[in-house]
DNA sequence: AATATTTTATGAACGCGTTTAATAAATTCA
DNA sequence: TGAATTTATTAAACGCGTTCATAAAATATT
């Protein structure tokens, strides 16, 4: 066995390597026809072979930098997520945590709500599913920096005593939950006759809130 | 233009077509074969190729009953809706109705979350999002079937003054998005340290209840 | 029996995401 | 200048869901 490998090699033989600012230009190039096609015409009216043909490599090469067509979509998330996260910010600067954890769940439902091909993409996927480790979801801080922000104003809440003591984590993922089904039934299911469409974020918020209040 | 296109041809010339119960039968054996290999390798793992070999017919054969593999397992599901549904009557036995909203609420989660693969099949799939009218969740009856009955608790509560007067279908569709929010993160993020994985519909329900109580 | 007609069944193809074996390119060493 | 070696790139293939032109089958009419 080979004791140790070299941290640097001063020599090489063979073909160098590319450079990191070569690969990175690539990779933005890539990710930056993919961005347009995508925008156009959406994930599945997308083909590899056609973002390959629009930066103008072969389709293989793309499976060099990305590991699919998924992992390629997920660099053009983060638009997306810093967006979210701007609102979130925004959503923030309200000073009483009960109307800042108001604030926030408002945020987070009317950005997916406007964003429904972007929740589409993310959130409704059945591949892969026991990928174990390298989750998108999680992964991806920003999206659940919103649960953080949650926690945060539960847990002031809490001390305030405007909510009832109980287990900050439970009760800020019990928020994310309520708002995620909202979201989740409207955008799968629009067609359906639901009551009051625009208030049902509002209308979960405030329950949840109250039923979480004390007494 | 033929003025009136007969109810009954007596006599047709070409080929006859299949009896219905001949047709029945090949869709019977074919859903058969097909929830055998589901059930075995799960919706991705089994190729339409694959199940007509089982069958014993040509792949294109298999369109011509079924619109697509989506529609394939359209049929399996009812085994698991119909079983969803006796759960659901079971819990629509309790007379109190709140009670009985929360064992609604309780049996649902319950049943997704131990037939998670039944959920991903079903709700996590963004293919084919704007064919208008056929829409495969709200065309089972039995799903919004829960609905009805959620419905049925919530408006019997606030007639009883165990609920506050409201809208009876938002409130009902709140508890539907609360308890699917829950299922839906539970199961497509399994990995996540959820707070109290077992107690999270438990909590999301009674925190609704609490939520749209009097005072 | 031959033909026309209607329905059923399928072989072959398309584009897809992805993998892989082979090739091309770029460098050092002899 | 070659040969060796390492990396970059791609052509070709695989299995997939699905479609469609064509073939096969089964009947009524001539």
């Amino acid at each position: 066995m080979p004791v140790t490998r070299s941290t640097t090699k001063k020599t090489t033989r063979g073909r160098p390597r590319k450079s990191e600012a070569e690969e990175g230009a690539f990779r933005a190039r890539v990710i930056g026809e993919a961005r347009n096609l995508f925008a156009r015409d959406g994930y599945e009216g997308v083909s590899m072979r056609r973002v390959a043909q629009a930066v103008g490599c072969s389709p293989a090469q793309l499976y060099t930098l990305f590991g699919g067509k998924r992992d390629l979509l997920r660099h053009i998330w983060e638009d997306a997520f810093s967006e979210l996260a701007d609102e979130l910010h925004n959503a923030s600067a309200e000073k009483d945590p009960l109307k800042r954890l108001h604030a926030l769940g408002d945020a987070w439902c009317r950005f997916w709500l406007s964003n429904p091909d972007h929740y589409r993409s993310i959130f409704l996927i059945e591949d892969k599913v026991n990928e174990p480790g390298e989750r998108y979801f999680v992964e991806t801080s920003e999206s659940l920096g919103a649960l953080d922000l949650i926690a945060e104003a539960v847990s002031e809440s809490m001390k305030k005593g405007l909510l009832r003591p109980d287990d900050v984590a439970a009760v800020s993922q019990l928020f994310l939950c309520g708002l995620q089904g909202v979201v989740f039934n409207l955008i799968t299911i629009p067609e359906f006759p639901w009551a009051a469409k625009e208030q049902m974020a509002t209308r979960m918020i405030t329950a949840l809130i109250d039923g979480v209040s004390p007494h």
